[in-house]
DNA sequence: TTCCAGGGGTAGA
DNA sequence: TCTACCCATGGA
């Protein structure tokens, strides 16, 4: 099946995609060539099927679906998945007054390609701390191999593990598969907590929580400190605070002539008040960061 | 063998 | 609040 979403006006999907390197890690996967953001994904009736997102025109996406599914919870994760429903108008209102962020709205930069639920976004962030990104392609690639859903067609393409496939064996079992260190404790935690409903991550994703409510939640979670709640954050649509990671501080360090701390690195940044984490992200020199480290 | 990578948890000050 | 230390994994 096919459906067509329309876009807000100056969205790209090829930058959207670009932002980060969500586009490397499975179920995405990225076709240069094609021009087409590709996903398996496990719908709620529990069928799994592959979908291939493009866009055609400035003013048009398309989804294209391997099976029937229910058209509303599809253009739902398309949505959620694109930022579609998040306006960047002032965001890019305020960088179009500063010479040095010019570029932003000019790029049509500000959405970041994310997960459709932030329990898949959370286990990804953790992936990524303190490890290389080859290692944290290959940790959330086993752990769609052993624990996610296969396409029926392909069965060697795996949906993400919802929480309850992790949560049905036993903590050995599921370190020995997913061979991700110490953070075998942390995803563990996090999946039984919420196949056993202590945890409903997803009712987080209100707009209505206020950022510094939400940060404290996302802090509280196992693995996930300053870093992993502001990466968060930003794929939230909450764009104040500045996710420091080494690139962040090598670029500071490089602009200031000496090594800095992370405090030095938020201080930086703190002169774009609100869109701080969104500016970061999409600086100028950041243009070489990590998100194409991993292409 | 040693270092370290898109950090986080913990103890102690 | 800040610092030091440790943490599994696997590639360089």
């Amino acid at each position: 099946m096919e459906i067509e979403i329309q876009p807000p006006a100056g969205f790209s999907l090829y930058e959207t995609v670009h932002a980060h390197g969500w586009r490397h890690l499975h179920p995405f996967a990225w076709s240069e060539e094609h021009g087409t953001l590709d996903r398996i994904e496990c719908f709620s009736g529990g069928q799994v099927v592959g979908m291939s997102i493009e866009q055609p025109s400035e003013h048009a996406l398309r989804a294209s679906i391997s099976e029937r599914v229910q058209e509303e919870e599809a253009i739902a994760s398309v949505r959620a998945m694109l930022q579609l429903d998040i306006a960047l108008d002032d965001f890019h209102a305020f960088c179009t007054g500063r010479a040095e962020l010019a570029r932003i709205p000019e790029q049509k930069h500000g959405r970041m390609l994310r997960s459709p639920t932030l329990w898949e976004d959370t286990v990804k962030v953790i992936a990524t701390s303190n490890t290389t990104w080859a290692q944290t392609r290959s940790m959330v690639a086993r752990l769609c191999e052993h624990f996610g859903s296969p396409l029926v067609s392909d069965p060697m393409r795996h949906a993400f593990p919802a929480p309850r496939q992790i949560a049905a064996v036993s903590f050995e079992e599921f370190g020995a598969k997913a061979r991700m260190g110490y953070r075998n404790d942390y995803v563990y935690k996090l999946a039984t907590s919420i196949a056993e409903g202590g945890l409903d991550l997803e009712s987080w994703k209100s707009d209505v929580i206020p950022s510094d409510v939400l940060r404290k939640r996302l802090l509280s979670l196992p693995g996930i400190g300053p870093y992993g709640a502001a990466c968060l954050l930003l794929y939230s649509g909450h764009a104040g605070h500045v996710n420091v990671d080494s690139w962040a501080r090598t670029l500071v360090s490089r602009e200031m002539g000496r090594p800095v701390t992370d405090k030095e690195v938020q201080s930086f940044f703190e002169q774009y008040g609100e869109w701080r984490g969104l500016v970061y992200t999409f600086y100028p020199w950041r243009q070489e960061s990590a998100g194409d480290t991993a292409s």
